[in-house]
RNA sequence: GGUCGGUUGGCCGAGCGGUUAGGCAGAGGUCUGCAAAACCUCGUACAGCGGUUCGAAUCCGCUACCGACCUCCA
């Protein structure tokens, strides 16, 4: 087995991946908070964490992968001056149960991971169905003299925990001298908080607040960071293998919930963090504000101003990976118009390789030799934190061999019938199974088309045997014109969509 | 202001001290009835200035610019 390395962010190094139990991991990511449609950006640190779960299953791991979605606790402003849980006020303004916003959203959100084809997560908890947990933990933390409670509402101890030489701080690189600092200058005000690098934990509902909770302490609701230390543990321990999230997550609330987890259960949560970054679009970050930001919807119809046409999910997602998921991506028209154009490629060679026939049995070949590496590396790549694009570089090195094996650029009796056999379960099912990719175009219209298509494809041959250029040509031009291409190669004619 | 990250050829994007990334676009060629597709070859890029080193896109320092977080955000 290859060994697989990942760059941990608590670390800020690559490091040799060891799992806590032999074989099996357990992989927690920070799902979406559903009070909005999704946004794209969401999509794309899902899709990272979608290859990165696939691709641990494709080494032979068994994963528990648990993405959770928070519809409670995700505050507007601030915990001291009048906040207001988003949920809620969302439901306020469109004047919904929260629960209908909730499972707008959620579902919004769900259908989007289809499209883009991630594979669910094994368990996808909510924040509301595990109040009791959470309760638990803020006792918990009470009883371990982490946490104090003000007038109802209960908040971490940042100080306390600093005090007992716990790191706060740890992944984000805060400096604690700073926080403190802060926090004195803080403690001129009238806020509930002691310091103001303290979090809430529980929330003390307002009477008008439409999402309420009975607890030992007032009838409120869940701190946002709880729900994820809460629902981490329960399905995955105290003490689990690898967390994830957006960069934009490590601070505050994954430090918060290193701070909860240590606090309550007496560990860090996770051994290795992973964060991906973001996507930005025209070299900006997105923002709606800043009149710079494009949904899914918007990105498949080609409805915006900032693209010249649609893109289909398939394509946005193949543009994502061929970016490292570390790296910040910038989305730009001419860069998925050049996306569109490999990804067909890709595509394309999936059903040239299907025909490819072998015909060596001796010894291996250079030829062989060389796919043989490629394919390997192919994999080694991925066990180097992930790095997609590596992987699909050489991908499209052994994506020339085909195509050169499948126009006699290359002599098919240099390929040997092991190697082909294994270049034809590896290679569609790497693309498939761990990058996730898959032809876009409906299935259902294939059919016909295709046995049209070789009907045509059938007159055409006629036409050309009896050189009658006249008719062969109009019909290859009437396809082009309906984006139909023809490709004639040795063994006949294909065709593509193109 | 603080913390962290980035600046690679026309565009996107790997790269982690010495070896071709790759995709798209462009040029030339092979193949072809012509064309397309496919294949082959090519451009000689690493923000600037210093330093370390036999050797730096890769390490260190400074400068410039960009971005993220510090407040809701993947």
């Amino acid at each position: 087995m290859h060994q697989l390395f990942v760059y941990n962010s608590l670390s800020r190094t690559r490091e040799e991946f060891q799992p806590i139990h032999e074989g099996k991991i357990g992989m927690y990511v920070c799902g979406p908070t559903v009070y909005s449609d999704v946004h794209l950006g969401n999509c794309r640190t899902f899709t990272s964490f979608d290859v990165i779960y696939r691709f641990l299953k494709y080494m032979g791991y068994k994963v528990r992968y648990v993405r959770n979605i928070t519809d409670v606790g995700h505050l507007v402003g601030d915990a001291d001056t009048g906040a207001e849980d988003k949920i809620s006020r969302k439901a306020r303004l469109d004047q919904l149960e929260p629960m209908e916003v909730v499972q707008r959203y959620a579902n919004g959100f769900q259908e989007m991971m289809n499209i883009f084809n991630l594979l669910p997560p094994d368990i996808e908890p909510r924040a509301t169905g595990h109040i009791i947990e959470q309760i638990e933990m803020i006792q918990s933390l009470l009883d371990r003299g982490y946490a104090y409670e003000k007038n109802g509402s209960v908040y971490f101890d940042t100080p306390k925990y600093i005090s007992r030489d716990h790191e706060y701080g740890i992944l984000s690189g805060r400096v604690v001298e700073e926080l403190m600092q802060e926090s004195r200058d803080d403690l001129k005000g009238q806020a509930e908080k002691n310091h103001s690098s303290d979090f809430a934990l529980w929330i003390k509902a307002e009477p008008t607040h439409l999402m309420r909770w009975p607890s030992p302490w007032s009838v409120g609701f869940p701190g946002w960071h709880l729900e994820c230390s809460a629902m981490s543990t329960k399905y995955l321990g105290t003490h689990f293998d690898i967390h994830g999230g957006g960069t934009d997550l490590k601070f505050p609330h994954h430090e918060n919930e290193i701070a909860q987890n240590v606090g309550a259960c007496g560990e860090a949560p996770a051994n290795y963090w992973l964060h991906t970054n973001m996507l930005l679009l025209n070299g900006r970050k997105m923002s709606k504000s800043e009149d710079n930001s494009v949904t899914p919807q918007q990105l498949f119809t080609g409805d915006s101003k900032h693209f010249s046409k649609g893109f289909s999910p398939m394509v946005v997602r193949f543009f994502m990976l061929q970016a490292h998921y570390r790296s910040t991506l910038d989305l730009t028209d001419e860069a998925l118009i050049a996306a569109e154009k490999g990804y067909k490629r890709l595509m394309e060679v999936l059903k040239t390789l299907e025909t490819l026939q072998a015909e060596n049995t001796g010894d291996l070949s250079d030829l062989d030799q060389e796919i043989v590496s490629l394919m390997d590396g192919v994999i080694d790549d991925m066990a180097d934190d992930f790095n997609t694009p590596k992987a699909l570089a050489k991908l499209f090195e052994l994506t020339s061999k085909i195509n050169a094996l499948g126009g006699r650029q290359l002599d098919p009796k240099d390929l040997h019938k092991d190697t082909l056999m294994r270049l034809q379960t590896f290679f569609p099912s790497f693309i498939g199974e761990v990058l996730g990719l898959k032809d876009d175009s409906s299935d259902q219209d294939q059919q016909l088309v295709g046995g049209l298509m070789e009907l045509i494809i059938e007159l055409r041959k006629n036409a050309r045997e009896h050189k009658d250029w006249g008719t062969a040509d109009k019909i290859r031009d009437t396809l082009t014109a309906l984006s139909i291409q023809l490709k004639d190669g040795k063994d006949g004619t294909s065709w593509a969509k193109s």
